[in-house]
DNA sequence: TAATAAATCTATAACCTTTACAATGTTGTT
DNA sequence: AACAACATTGTAAAGGTTATAGATTTATTA
């Protein structure tokens, strides 16, 4: 499962960063929206809580945390940066009727393509596009 | 192996999709620069040749050549989407390092993850990230 | 071939996301 | 309390992509 929210705090104390308020409300509404949301999205809702809030505090925040590695980018499409807290390695397929961003697991380690001998492998990612269910009954 | 260029006009001709000038100079110049290249490198290498090319002719006609399914849209980094003329399923490696784009054959179908099993999947997408054998003995 | 319609290309401006930067505010340490 | 270090904010700038309108080319029909 995701690491808790107090687990978090304490990997960043272990990371020496420093937990501002900012931070704090940046982290929580990741652990509670593992939507894969946006910038925009992340922004736009804690606004509503921090009217002081600055677009650049959440790109800043969500840069210091990936650098720590508490938070992943995914780029399924472009100009839609996505940001993700499970660090765990799994499959994101967009649908591509309503947008939506489905989890699902994947045994990435079973991926080992030869041609990769001899190359570092840092990060693997899987994604797939379609429709999802919800979609397909409607039409 | 990739279709040839002259398979590719007549896919084009199939699909009803008019061969300017400027479409042809495009669709010749990523079957020979299968390097991912970016929407940038295309419309600068290919201004040397047509010093009249606008490079919203170059957006234009990839969107067109995607739009039929020719070209196929990459996106392992924010900030630069890349495209491929090879429609084949393969994954992607990108070095951190230097920043190349590998190729590499993967075992897509392989995946079968039993969570999408009423999801209708179009296309699926396998990225990896690290460090290439090149710039390994660099360092 | 000429006339007309349709499609394509070009250039500019607009848009949107992200980054840079300088000033302000906050926190931590002595 | 004073200072240094760090974080936040707001604005401006950068970069890539799209919208748009006019010019050019191509296709169609007579």
């Amino acid at each position: 499962m995701n690491p808790s929210f107090e687990e978090l705090k304490k990997e960043l104390n272990l990371r020496n960063v420093n937990l501002s308020y900012q931070r704090l409300k940046v982290l929580k509404y990741l652990t509670q929206n593992q939507c894969h949301p946006t910038v925009d999205q992340i922004f736009t809702d804690l606004h509503k809580d921090i009217s002081t809030l600055s677009k650049t505090t959440v790109y800043n925040t969500l840069r210091v945390l990936e650098e720590v590695d508490l938070v992943r980018v995914i780029t399924i499409e472009e100009h839609e940066t996505r940001y993700d807290i499970n660090v765990e390695n799994h499959g994101h397929f967009k649908c591509e009727t309503c947008g939506t961003i489905y989890d699902f697991s994947v045994d990435i380690d079973f991926l080992t393509p030869r041609d990769l001998d001899k190359f570092k492998i840092n990060d693997k990612n899987v994604y797939f596009k379609g429709i999802c269910p919800r979609c397909l009954s409607i039409e």
